[in-house]
RNA sequence: GGGCGGUUAGCUCAGUUGGUUAGAGCGCUUGCUCGACACGCAAGAGGUCACAAGUUCGAAUCUUGUAUCGCCCACCA
């Protein structure tokens, strides 16, 4: 039954918790209760957030447009699923649970913990951000499917993270190394390469020579490493230093252990660069690393520990020694000593980590590392090889096993950075994780999904990186390898990330699932851009820019928060974040409200004759389910909504409705439209259509909208012509308009006009809308009565419309058409081109060409019209 | 150093294979309380689409170059 008793503005409170629990309870967010015959799966795992506190902005984006998908593909008919999760994020979460300790007063919580006893104060933490997480999902809007709620962390998800270690360390592919690896002193951890973030630095660059004998002078920014230096490189060719190549040189570095550098060549070195030498450190360069490998014989000196402090290697002087107060000794026995040649400030980057924010210290030890290169047995490829098919050809060529990226451009980004790519550090030294599932006792080595049998085995005490499990999201959500879930869902079908973690998360995905299940983890992959505040900056805690999308939820609705973020972006591009924005949106869904409210206070006139507003109305229906369909199928999400926006207001508001109270005129399927509205509006604004389709009264069935069919366009209805004529009439009801301000004519006083050559429903829709009156003949002068003395004036049409502009217009039209079917005449008369073309080509230029025929045709007859 | 993106109305931004007079929201001006909506209605002002050259019958859109802002990666002696 319609609702006649709706309130005069839409109040968001009032209606988004009862209706989100409308949707719990009817079960249909799981997938396996959707009423009807659906067949395709259409499975989104939603990018699990971390358990480090609360929501922001940026996934409230993630969460729109993911709603969006699964609302569309849900209401084609596909068994829709969002998999919802959250990822116990490793460092992340233990960084700030230690800092939070220590705000409250405790100096190493660590140590005063211990490993169970802090573990626990992290389990808490992470428990209680979850349930809050979740809470704010649910708060979007977002259709997910709590029975099928995972977390990276949970028993299921450990098990397969086991196993598919466990697999890899069989395979080879999981090693232990000794390497340099990024440390994080602050973290006492190891730090992936995309775990870092680069800040720039002004620092001192010091050119000097190690002693007075020496003769290759060097620069640094880290002098107390060069306490470290077992080599000099130089390029080859460099004839400046020619003569030293392969000798070895013992300097006296003062306090100090004296130094056996050894002169080297490598093709790496700039000789044009400083002093076209370059000091090796082997110990803390990743690259001077590379270098010893290929010269083990210039040896390797760690001359600063996990802590911090100068090593005994340092020399008695400087052992126990922060690295800091190093680098002012050697620098100062530098100067004295007449070594130094110059100092000079310069700008560079200094990799921090990104968790715990101090600079990385490049360091070598021993660690367990994935190998992107090594061929994988039986495979016969890389994990490198496979990531790069997984994008390009498809899984060994096999294109239903290839994943697609849109937009485009990030496709070359990715596999700009597989080229790039080097063995992963997947240990780290902190406790919040899966730990390594491997045991040792004396000599023996264990690796298995569970602790061996007998006594005194020994765990391994690192865990592994939190990718390493988030990478196993679309099939461990999945109960991978055994769960009929499994069997159904994957590969998953799209999924969508912000462009930040493309590397961090999709590539990773791909290299698992490639690797573990032999098949991609989506087909489709959206990336958006990141979300910023007004004035550009990314919001972030220490920014003190971050807004609670429940404040915005809590003034303006959901479903306006959700539109705002949606509407006006293009994909892949960073947007901002604007109230006005959301304001703006707020009106449109109170707009839809008022029409509904309008709608339901009319009488149904079902039974009526179609008049001319409604079939105008049905074929620009038509054309934008037409529209809005290819939009979303191929993920232009914000065209869509915009689409819909303008549609909705300007043209169902504003001009059909309107149309609509020319009484005479009537209107057939002002409910009927309306209900396709709000179906495709759905899955933007959820809550605020599914309310409105309860009070209008759904037409086809009695399930929630929801679960509503996606409207079909009907090609029938389209009419161009009618278009056209109607766009025409609104800029002859605008000229009338005009010309009552010209003529002065007073709001109460009616015009008259020439009516010539428009049909009677069209002369009354402009009649009622311009309040004008037509004439079959012209009676008067037109200059003698511009202003009559009975309150009306009477004008021809030629007024109304600048016939002389027009017949230009058209004209200008003809012959740019003329051209063009000229030019298309030649190409199709050239032999070259009719048989080089693809088919499709010459198709298309022939459809075109009798497109821009009939459309000639119809201008010259239009010409003629107007003289 | 390599790559990617931006430069369109006062502001914030759309504009998918080249095609009528380049759009929206906000802001601004004017007028409206005429059967839903002032979170509204109507009218209006405002743009050499960063610049230059080229391709084309036709360029915001394609090509090349320049300027400028931003992001990512590498380097970081």
């Amino acid at each position: 039954m319609p609702d006649h008793d709706m309130e005069k503005a839409y109040d968001p409170k009032q209606h988004e918790d009862k209706t989100y629990q409308r949707w719990e309870e009817s079960g249909y967010f799981n997938p396996d209760n959707l009423p009807g015959d659906r067949v395709e799966p259409y499975a989104i795992m939603m990018p699990p957030p971390n358990v480090t506190g609360v929501l922001h902005l940026g996934h409230a984006l993630e969460n729109t447009i993911m709603d969006i998908e699964a609302r569309y593909q849900r209401m084609l008919g596909k068994r829709a699923m969002i998999v919802p999760g959250t990822d116990h994020s490793a460092v992340a979460t233990q960084a700030r649970v230690e800092d939070n300790l220590r705000k409250a007063g405790m100096e190493n919580p660590r140590q005063e913990l211990g490993r169970e006893g802090l573990l626990e104060k992290i389990r808490e933490y992470a428990e209680d951000s979850k349930s809050t997480i979740l809470s704010q999902i649910r708060k979007m809007g977002t259709s997910a499917d709590w029975s099928r709620l995972a977390y990276t962390f949970d028993e299921e998800r450990s098990r397969i993270v086991n196993e598919v270690f466990v697999k890899m360390y069989n395979d080879g592919l999981v090693y232990r190394g000794y390497r340099v690896v990024n440390w994080s002193i602050a973290g006492q951890s190891t730090a992936s390469d995309d775990e870092l973030e680069y800040s720039e630095r002004t620092t001192k660059l010091y050119t000097f020579k190690y002693s007075a004998d020496f003769p290759i002078p060097i620069a640094t920014v880290l002098p107390e490493t060069k306490l470290g230096d077992t080599a000099v490189a130089v390029h080859p060719s460099d004839e400046r230093y020619a003569e030293y190549i392969g000798q070895t040189f013992t300097v006296n570095v003062g306090a100090a252990k004296p130094l056996q550098i050894h002169v080297i060549a490598d093709d790496n070195v700039d000789p044009a660069y400083g002093t076209g030498a370059l000091g090796v450190t082997p110990a803390h360069s990743a690259s001077d690393f590379e270098l010893y490998e290929k010269n083990p014989q210039i040896g390797l000196i760690q001359i600063v520990g996990k802590d911090g402090l100068m090593t005994d290697e340092a020399g008695a002087d400087y052992a126990g020694m922060p690295y800091k107060e190093a680098r002012e000794k050697f620098v100062e026995w530098l100067r004295s000593n007449n070594l130094m040649i110059s100092e000079e400030d310069i700008t560079h980057n200094v990799s921090l980590s990104d968790r715990f924010k101090d600079e990385i210290w490049p360091m070598p030890m021993e660690q367990w590392f994935v190998s992107v290169t090594k061929e994988i047995p039986g495979r016969g490829k890389s994990l490198k090889a496979l990531m790069r098919e997984a994008v390009t050809t498809g899984l060994n060529g096999d294109t239903t096993k290839k994943v697609t990226i849109t937009p485009d451009r990030f496709e070359k980004i990715y596999l700009q950075w597989i080229d790039n790519l080097r063995d992963w550090c997947i240990s780290r030294q902190i406790w919040w994780g899966h730990r390594i599932p491997i045991w040792t006792r004396g000599e023996e080595t264990y690796c298995g999904v569970s602790a061996p049998e007998g006594d005194n085995w020994e765990q391994d005490s690192d865990t592994l990186d939190t990718w390493f499990s988030s990478g196993m999201w679309t099939f461990s959500t999945l109960g991978w390898p055994n769960n009929s879930d499994f069997a159904t869902y994957h590969p998953s079908a799209w999924m969508q990330m912000g462009h930040e973690i493309l590397r961090l998360w999709m590539a990773r995905m791909i290299m698992f699932s490639a690797y573990a299940v032999e098949d991609v983890p989506f087909h489709d992959v959206y990336i958006h851009g990141i979300l910023r505040d007004k004035d550009g900056r990314k919001f972030s805690k220490s920014s003190g820019n971050g807004i609670d999308p429940l404040d915005v939820i809590a003034e303006y609705g959901t479903d306006a928060l959700r539109m705002s973020l949606i509407k006006g972006i293009a994909p892949g591009n960073d947007s901002r974040f604007y109230e006005d924005k959301v304001a703006d949106a707020r009106n449109f869904v109170n707009k839809l409200w008022n029409i509904s409210r309008f709608v339901t206070m009319q009488e149904a006139q079902t039974t009526k004759e179609a008049s001319l507003a409604d079939r105008w109305i049905e074929s620009r229906v038509a054309q934008l389910i037409t529209e809005v369909s290819s939009d979303l199928d191929s993920y232009q999400f914000s065209q869509a909504s915009e689409k819909l926006y303008d549609f909705v207001w300007h043209e169902y508001a504003d001009w059909y409705i309107e149309m609509s109270k020319v009484s005479e005129l009537g209107s057939r399927g002002q409910k009927d439209i309306l209900e396709v509205l709000l179906r495709m509006l759905h899955p933007f604004m959820p809550f605020v259509t599914e309310v409105l389709a309860e009070k209008i009264g759904l037409s086809e069935t009695s399930e929630l909208l929801m679960v509503a069919e996606w409207p079909k366009a009907d090609p029938a209805a389209i009419d161009k012509e009618l278009d056209k004529r109607m766009v025409t009439i609104q800029e002859l009801i605008s000229g009338v308009r005009s010309l009552r301000k010209e003529y002065q004519v007073k709001p109460g006083e009616t015009l008259k006009v020439l009516g010539e050559g428009f049909s009677k429903d069209e002369q009354l829709i402009m009649s009622r809308l311009a309040r004008i009156e037509f004439a079959s003949s012209i009676d008067y002068k037109k200059s003698a009565s511009a202003v009559s003395g009975e309150d009306k004036i009477i004008l021809p049409l030629d007024d109304v419309i600048d016939v002389e502009a027009e017949r230009t217009r058209i004209q200008n039209e003809i012959a740019r058409l003329e051209k063009y079917l000229s030019s298309v005449a030649i190409k199709l008369s050239n032999e070259g081109f009719v048989s080089n073309a693809p088919p499709e080509v010459l198709e298309q230029t022939k459809q075109l060409q009798m497109q821009r025929s009939a459309e000639l045709e119809h201008l010259k007859s239009a010409l003629e019209s107007l003289t």
